[in-house]
DNA sequence: AAAAGTGTCAACCGCCGGTGC
DNA sequence: AGCACCGGCGGTTGACACTTT
């Protein structure tokens, strides 16, 4: 089969999706090229699974995004970057091409971030990081009225005062949890480390220090330069 | 009214990792 | 080990809608 030359591309047409959606209903998802094959749609596996992930399924929220969902993919932009899929998971409803999209049309935009613009990680200062006590971690003090309360879990420790690039970080977070991980710039960093970002990916010159996943939000702490 | 410019978002592309044979 | 297939991901494209000139 010479696959490609023979796949219809383009928007899809409302009988496509009546097909596609009846095919699903009947023998569920899943195996998307003998979906492809056995509906007779012109279209590659890839293209029906792509379909029915970001606009047939109904779990699959429309409409304007709230400001509640805004917020949330701000904040979790900032703890995990263009990982789109990660924050699709954490936003209810929302699938990652959407969040996707609106980040790059609208909230880049509302933010003042500008594309390609390499983050770097800059030094903190050499005051050691005390557990359960937060501490500005960098060279600049933390902005007059910033809600400290608003970060629960600051139990940092590290290994010496000052971080670079490389560091192995420590923390702890809740109870007894702890987890090692790595400062990183934001964009190499890996599923188990810690990172640091900074500079222009956040105009205001916010930085993050933050587990993710298991740790999660309460652990972001946002300072400014 | 029409052309040009801009914004939005569905869909495509290439790549990667997992799995089964 | 090597291959084929599949699902999933993030970056990018392009069609269409809307706005501005």
């Amino acid at each position: 089969m010479k696959a490609g030359n023979e796949h219809k591309k383009g928007l899809w047409t409302a009988e496509e999706d009546r097909i596609l959606m009846d095919y699903i209903r009947q023998h569920g998802k899943g195996k998307w090229n003998r979906i492809a094959r056995e509906t007779g749609l012109k279209r590659c596996g890839k293209s029906c699974r792509l379909r029915w992930m970001n606009y047939l399924s109904p779990s699959v929220k429309r409409g304007d995004f709230s400001e509640e969902e805004d917020d949330l993919i701000i904040r979790l932009h900032k703890l995990l970057g263009n990982r789109w899929s990660l924050i699709a998971g954490r936003v209810p409803g929302r699938t990652d091409n959407q969040i996707k999209n609106h980040w790059n049309t609208c909230l880049s935009k509302k933010l003042g971030i500008k594309k390609g613009i390499k983050s770097k990680v800059t030094r903190m200062n050499s005051q050691p990081i005390i557990s359960g006590e937060l501490k500005n971690l960098f060279d600049t003090p933390i902005p007059s009225g910033t809600n400290l309360s608003e970060f629960p879990n600051k139990n940092l420790c590290t290994n010496k005062g000052e971080l670079d690039e490389g560091d192995k970080v420590i923390t702890k977070e809740y109870g007894s949890q702890s987890a090692h991980g790595e400062v990183m710039m934001s964009e190499n960093y890996d599923e188990t480390s810690f990172w640091i970002s900074s500079s222009a990916d956040y105009p205001n010159g916010s930085y993050l220090v933050g587990p993710q996943e298991d740790h999660f939000l309460d652990f972001v702490c946002d300072i400014g330069f």
